[in-house]
DNA sequence: CACCTTAGTCGAACACGTTCAAAAACCATT
DNA sequence: AATGGTTTTTGAACGTGTTCGACTAAGGTG
């Protein structure tokens, strides 16, 4: 789609343009004719290089992705209880996505659906997914938690779930400086660690082994990394 | 908005037409002046009775909940383990909507955007969520588990929230005879019912207290049934 | 330099959801 | 029957996302 590096700048600039919008009249107000004027390009050139004004979200999507890696790096490096790191994870991301929460509704809605290419559970966002998941692989395998080794095979994936209900909950929240999405990561994530280092009981450990044979018969070794 | 039988005939053949087009179709394939065009009124005419496309899908939402009420009726009565009402709820919520499975996806993408007036955690779905959550509270009412008060007085928010966990879930299923999803549906009503009665004991007492807690503070008390 | 291919640009036109003011049909009351 | 108010119906607009065919500019090739 951008090929020259005149095409790139083009393409650079809807999506400043687009960002810039976005932030301060959310996505729905924000027209295509806007966007391409402020970029100074006309309406059609927009769609020569986003096939569509949600194609303009997935690159916000992108974006974000890298930014919440860079937000990660540092209370990774010096946090290493499994609760500290998984709060750590989570608050970056919702840092993160902050000044975009309007538009993280039309993304998610995007997103969600099973048709869209987009979709975090399709095959064509494996890569994305499986670096999510490698980000949580690294959170717990880094962290001085004990965990059986069954436990924390599947722990990744399941905390990549977690996150994906934790951002559907902060793009619902409407409370004052997303409080209730910090209470929300607080509590649960000392919940998670608490009952899987309670996995162990041998009460749990039944119901424990057929709800991880669950997960690998769903999530399937197949598409593995 | 429809006052007279006249009007209400009306309004059922929009709504007809529109779960013909929807069925064959899709959601978004459907235009508003095609379903005008086959109910044979005029396009002014179906904004009369619905709002917005987005309206006929609530009135399809409120259709499929009567019938999945009707088919629950059976198993409810005959069913007195937790578990096997569990699981008889939810197949027969994936058996009624089994017809709509493929429009499903958009629909749901359509919902989950927070902006949607028919957003399931929206304050206009209020009354049809506190329906659904009034089923739940049904099952666990007269089953024969033996629940701690404060469980008990949460599950049935809970399960709402698995219910549209395991909807998701087969929106996404695209195993032969949705297979996956009944699989999905047996292991987990299991696991919850056995993770609820191990909810008295003392090493988990202080975790489910917590976890009570933080579904009050969350779901609140404010817009209670 | 002339030519050709391709990337980039443009803006008019289309389709669809939605709005609105006015016409028509209907109904109760006089 | 006539009147007045209410419900129902209509179709022409409007705004917006998207499409498309034509034009321009750039760069390589003989």
């Amino acid at each position: 789609m951008a090929v020259t590096s005149k095409g790139e700048a083009t393409r650079a600039a809807i999506f400043q343009a687009a960002l810039d919008l976005f932030r301060v009249h959310g996505y729905e107000a924000t027209t295509m004719r806007a966007i391409a004027d402020r970029a100074g390009v006309s309406l059609g050139s927009s769609y020569h290089y986003y096939p569509s004004k949600e194609h303009l979200i997935l690159e916000l999507y992108s974006h974000l992705h890298v930014l919440h890696r860079e937000a990660c790096a540092p209370v990774l490096a010096r946090e290493h209880s499994l609760a500290g790191r998984l709060r750590g994870v989570l608050r970056a991301i919702v840092m993160t996505c902050e000044p975009f929460h309007e538009v993280a509704g039309s993304l998610f809605s995007t997103v969600a659906d099973p048709r869209s290419p987009l979709n975090p559970f399709g095959a064509e966002s494996t890569a994305m997914r499986n670096q999510v998941i490698g980000l949580y692989a690294e959170v717990v395998r880094d962290s001085d938690a004990r965990l059986a080794a069954d436990v924390a095979a599947e722990l990744p994936r399941l905390l990549w779930l977690y996150q994906m209900g934790v951002l559907y909950f902060w793009i619902m929240d409407g409370s004052p400086g997303r409080l209730q999405t910090l209470e929300l990561i607080d509590e649960t994530a000392d919940l998670i660690v608490r009952l899987v280092s309670l996995a162990n009981l041998p009460m749990l450990r039944q119901p424990r082994r057929r709800a991880l044979a669950l997960v690998r018969a769903i999530a399937g070794e197949p598409p593995d990394n």
